[in-house]
DNA sequence: TTATATGCAAAAGCTTTGCATGGGT
DNA sequence: ACCCATGCAAAGCTTTTGCATATAA
């Protein structure tokens, strides 16, 4: 599913800061583009500090600030975290995933489903109400016996 | 979908903490009949320290140790919050519910539907995982036109 | 040249931990 | 009498904010 967005991402995100009148800058930049290479499922504001710090760019308040900017214009979705961290991946028009968290390991894989989609949407539909966001985590053990892994999305 | 089960969970919560060893204190006696009370749905840790406080019982040091056993034994789940808030609600025996976020007001919605536990069962399934929790959090809008709260869990 | 982006350091929350004390059993 | 539960205060973390400086446009 993915691979081709990468690159789709970043122009549409170049875009939309441009149009949203903001400059460019080396910090925000960088983060954007660590998002684009590996931010298609969680990564953790200070996974991103951490990385950047290494490569020698950004502060924490530089890259919290492009996250927040970046969920604004909708480019990245948040994503909740059982530990009070900010995690974030980038809202990929192409697809929709959702979570499965080992509770082992703590990794955590994408997966998506159709008919999960298609019942969401109904229940929002039974509750009467419009639906901008949704998020499904599933937490358990992959199973001992699963040779790959879990995250064999379709 | 509640009301009855609000004493079984306390006669549970009771019995549970005197199995594995635990004494009676004040504090974490008012914090259980809090969340008997109105813990089922979310409530944050923040919310239980300022009402016990209004009440004169309990600390922040040990509401937050009350609810971490609790969460321990299995009486709470900790439901992720968007804002690195601890926030927790009974594990209620009889059901389990999701939930709709306002994104207006800020309210939390619980909600059930058997449809969305039968998909997520086979979404494990498919995945090859084994399952032991999961949360699905809608966000959105009520519409304007509902005439009363989306919380009308079927 | 002017407003934005950045970085440092300090502040602000929420949560956890250390330690002495009070209260079950 | 034990020793767990509690409360206060201090420490720890992540995230946010203030302010001076560098830099796009």
């Amino acid at each position: 599913m993915s691979g081709v967005s990468a690159e789709r991402w970043l122009a549409l995100a170049d875009r939309r800061l441009r149009e949203a009148g903001y400059r460019s800058g080396s910090a925000r930049s960088a983060v954007i583009e660590l998002m684009a290479r590996e931010g298609h499922c969680v990564l953790s504001a200070q996974d991103i500090v951490g990385r950047l710090r290494q490569a020698g760019v950004g502060s924490a308040a530089t890259v919290y600030r492009a996250l927040e900017t970046l969920h604004e214009l909708g480019l990245v979705h948040r994503v909740d975290g059982r530990d009070g961290v900010a995690r974030y991946e980038i809202a990929d028009p192409d697809g929709h995933h959702h979570h499965f968290v080992d509770e082992r390991t703590g990794e955590v894989w994408p997966f998506e489903d159709e008919e999960l989609e298609r019942v969401i949407g109904s229940v929002a539909e039974r509750l009467g109400v419009r639906l901008l966001a949704h998020d499904v985590t599933l937490r358990g053990t992959a199973r001992e016996d699963t040779p790959g892994a879990p995250g064999a999305t379709t």
